[in-house]
RNA sequence: GCCGGGAUGGCGAAAUGGUAGACGCAGAAGACUUAAAAUCUUCAAGCCUUACAGGCUAUACGGGUUCGAUUCCCGUUCCCGGCACCA
């Protein structure tokens, strides 16, 4: 198909037939034609789910957006154009989809516009749903809006406090007195996933340790499922990783150590080790500075310091203990312990690096096995006795570092020589048996802080009763009189009454002592049942309560009996492909996931897993290559994309910049490319339709193409199969007439990725709306090879030649063919001939030696 | 430090053992135009030589396997993301 230059390149011989009877023709008004289209399928709904059992189904869902005042970013319409595309396609192509989205309108983000703006919460956050709405709906996705849900809404939310109460029946949710993440500037208190180097996720203000009343939930009761779990998912290696370290399991022993004598102490010291194979080179123990028994275990001389030293752990926040690198420190407690193993007293020290809340709360420490032990007896002067080594033999220099490796026992009684697998098996057995330790496993997940001291968030569904601190007085109201609050006694709400609406209140702003805004709604918050009063919670729940389930409500969003009903859950439960940011990694897919095993557990889903397959699009970065950021003045505003460009080309632009899960940079010129490609195609129809065959090059080429497109859409390779259809586009720009079989398998084609374009361009070609509705085409995969290969002629690894040859000729003939050839023969002649490789239609190589 | 992902023209990228750079952006030349924009056509990795043709070098760097490596293996460097005193 090679181009003839003296072929009118414009039909008709004029001017881009721009020219009709009434004047000048717009080449292609993409902003009348989006939005009649956006209008039609919003009128007729052809993306709506319904159940169909004859039809394979298919649940594709977006990571909801958070309705910020900013409106969308570039990134959001990455992943949904791309699990638009995908969804239009698998409708194409048989299958009943649900495509639906919503909002996680709930939490800081969304208070803290409100705080700023002045507004409430519920006009702002009407408002920024509306312009995400509209937004949303401007790029044209196939969402079946008949599904929208609002976290924020009485209706939804109904069913987020159901789930507490689920959760609270089950003991899984419970109230802990604890040392949280106090946020003053936010006035709450944070997850400790919510904080990031000592300050808070949002906004970057500084988090401080302070003890409060709090709702917990027991994510760690599903430690081990949701880490068996992971095995099971089609999810990224990376994000599978990252949940692993988070719930951090690890095995080994919790060893019990006798303290000496003299401190009036009965009890021994508990540690837990990963390790206990070095038990024989424990040289000293250190308890952490919050450890309960570190008060009467110092001596009255080390008392002060000890003290003191506690005192400085505690005003210290998280940051400074979090610095690996930092400078050790510690303070002797004055007691020693005897090491069961030998019998040794060795000293109990308590120190920073050792945490309160992971394990016992105290080690034993073997410096000579362990960098962070090494570090602190090199600094105090402790000793270094090292028991296991690569070749069970003694070092003959000192240590100057930790050796963690796994090696052969020294130094260690009846056990030295043993491996350290065995070793850990043996001394496990040997300290059970004497009753001194045993095995134990270990998490670094913690139970997740589940309230927060403010206003724009579900109310917990929680009640205590109230009594007066005056027994005696008479007509007791509590919003008037002293009284006590029993929250050592929760009493559920009961389901019947659920939602537990949030109180419209103009006072939301938080007061920066740890009161929540609730408490001062003092008529919602107090209130009398058989003439005794009480008084509900006045926390809220977190910003991820709302998103941990939102997925089960899609299915049914209007069921006002159940989260959803039983034939939704069983026909379109689990989401067969989850599209979102990796910055979801460990908080909201893990907090889903408990939600959702507890679900499981109570008999409401029937899938162990929510989200069987999960995409991470990669991030999209400003033109200079950083992150999007006001503060950079590099972030792109889709609404002036869409008005310069369309939705079309946009979308097309986003799939073609590369790889779905790559990040990758915006180039504003880039999207020249798509528009043109929409004009290009656009353009194509004014040439003549004919109803002839198309040639066989053409037909190979469309089958190919369809090939290629299926496949590469199929597998969510948008990148690859725009560039095929921009060939494709190529070759038809350079015919004079269109054969109509082709033009309309072409523009179904084009239909998941410019659906608006096709959408039109379909009913020019005579047809009845939609595209959206008609079959995917199939291809012959024999049509897809070509008769004739350009077939390359390789001469000791190097190329020399290309052949055109039929794609089926034997090795003789393109062997006699190839060496025939000149520059073959260049290398060739003269020379021996060792070895001719053939790979049919690939690649002819000879090896020679001369 | 540990875990995960990367490194290919001026730029985004393609090719997953077989012609490196498809497709697009930006660029150059030409056509159309009074002109510009838009549109269309052609060219285009680098270097050397050159009329044609050809040669050499190239997928972060160094090795290896192979007739043949961007692709597989070993080592190194750099970049991005996550975790980071969890005993």
């Amino acid at each position: 198909m090679t181009a003839d230059p003296n072929a009118p390149q414009i039909p008709n011989g004029q001017d881009d037939g721009d020219v009709d009877g009434e004047g000048r023709r717009d080449r292609y008004d993409f902003a009348r034609i989006e939005a009649r289209w956006q209008a039609w399928w919003l009128e007729h709904k052809p993306f709506r789910a319904d159940i169909d059992p004859s039809k394979k189904k298919v649940y594709v869902l977006d990571m909801f957006p958070y309705p910020s005042g900013a409106g969308l970013h570039v990134g959001h319409p990455e992943g949904y154009t791309a699990t638009d595309i995908y969804c239009r396609f698998l409708r194409s192509r048989g299958c009943s989809v649900l495509h639906p989205m919503g909002w996680d309108a709930f939490g800081l983000p969304a208070e803290q516009y409100a705080i700023q703006t002045g507004t409430h919460p519920t006009v702002t956050t009407a408002r920024n749903v509306d312009n995400f709405r509209r937004q949303i709906r401007s790029l044209g996705f196939s969402y079946d809006w008949d599904r929208e849900v609002d976290t924020t809404d009485p209706g939804y939310y109904k069913w987020t406090q159901w789930i507490f109460l689920k959760l609270f029946e089950r003991g899984l949710a419970y109230q802990s007195e604890i040392p949280v993440n106090w946020c003053p500037a936010l006035g709450t208190v944070l997850a400790n996933e919510e904080v990031i180097d000592g300050k808070s996720e949002r906004g970057g203000h500084p988090v401080e340790r302070r003890p409060m009343r709090q709702w917990m939930l027991k994510i760690t009761a599903y430690a081990d499922e949701l880490l068996s779990g992971i095995d099971d998912l089609d999810w990224p290696e990376g994000i599978q990783a990252m949940q692993r370290n988070w719930i951090g399991r690890s095995e080994g022993a919790e060893v019990d150590f006798e303290i000496e004598a003299g401190s009036g102490i009965d009890g021994k010291l508990r540690v837990y080790t990963t390790r206990p194979d070095t038990l024989f080179g424990a040289t000293y123990m250190v308890v952490a500075p919050e450890h309960a028994l570190l008060d009467r275990l110092c001596t009255d001389a080390q008392r002060e310091a000890v003290q003191t030293y506690v005192e400085g752990a505690r005003r210290r926040s998280d940051r400074d203990r979090q610095d690996a690198n930092k400078e050790k420190t510690g303070v002797f407690t004055g007691r020693n312990a005897i090491n069961p193993v030998n019998g040794k007293a060795i000293p109990i020290w308590t120190a920073d690096y050792v945490l309160g809340g992971y394990g016992t709360g105290a080690i034993m420490a073997v410096p000579a096995h362990d960098e962070r032990d090494f570090a602190f007896a090199k600094t105090f002067g402790l000793p270094i006795v090292a028991v296991l080594s690569a070749d069970g033999q003694p070092a003959t220099t000192p240590q100057t570092e930790a050796t963690t490796e796994d090696g052969f026992a020294i130094n260690s009684g009846e056990f030295s020589g043993l491996a350290t697998p065995e070793f850990k098996k043996r001394i496990t057995s040997w300290l059970l048996e004497r009753g001194l330790g045993q095995a134990r496993v270990n998490y670094k997940l913690r139970d997740w802080v589940f309230s927060r001291q403010r206003y724009w968030g579900e109310p917990i569904p929680i009640t205590y009763a109230v009594s007066p601190v005056d027994a005696s007085a008479a007509d007791f109201d509590p919003k008037r009189d002293p009284h006590v609050v029993h929250y050592e006694t929760p009493i559920p709400v009961d389901a019947s009454e659920l939602p537990l609406v949030l109180p419209d209140t103009a006072d939301f702003q938080p007061t920066g002592d740890a009161e929540p805004p609730l408490a001062r709604c003092l008529d919602w918050r107090f209130f009398r049942k058989d003439g005794r009063w009480f008084a509900r919670e006045t926390n809220t729940m977190p910003q991820w309560a709302g998103s941990c389930w939102y997925y089960l409500r899609y299915l049914d969003p209007h069921n006002d009996q159940a989260p959803a009903s039983k034939e939704a859950i069983a026909h379109w439960l689990p989401v067969d492909l989850y599209v979102g940011g990796a910055e979801h990694a460990v908080l909201h897919l893990l907090y889903a996931r408990f939600w959702h095993k507890v679900l499981y557990d109570c008999g409401v889903v029937t899938t162990p897993e929510p989200f069987k397959r999960l995409i991470n699009q990669g991030m999209i970065l400003g033109e200079d290559g950083e992150k999007m950021s006001k503060s950079r003045g590099n972030v792109i505003n889709p609404d002036s994309i869409l008005a310069a460009h369309g939705a079309d080309a946009f979308r097309l632009y986003e799939m073609f910049m590369g790889p779905l899960e790559q990040v990758k940079p915006w180039q504003s010129n880039g999207i020249q490319g798509t528009k043109r490609f929409i004009t290009r195609v656009w353009g194509l129809f004014d040439k003549p339709i004919v109803d002839t065959a198309a040639d066989a090059a053409l037909e190979r080429g469309m089958h190919k193409l369809v090939k290629k497109v299926t496949e590469d859409t199929d597998g969510l390779r948008f990148n690859t199969a725009i560039a095929a259809m921009m060939g494709m586009l190529n070759d038809l720009s350079r015919m004079e007439a269109l054969p109509r079989k082709a033009i309309e398998t072409f523009v179904i084609l084009v239909a998941p990725y410019a659906p608006h374009l096709a959408e039109e361009l379909w009913e020019r070609l005579g047809h009845a709306p939609s595209v959206s509705q008609v079959p995917w085409p199939t291809f012959d995969p024999a049509l897809c090879i070509d008769d004739t290969v350009e077939l390359p002629v390789q001469v000791n690894g190097k190329l020399r030649a290309k052949l055109v040859v039929p794609r089926d000729a034997d090795r003789e003939t393109l062997e006699a063919l190839a060496l025939q050839n000149e520059s073959v023969k260049r290398y060739t002649e003269g020379q021996q001939i060792l070895k001719v490789i053939l790979v049919p239609g690939r690649m002819l190589s000879f090896v020679v030696k001369g």
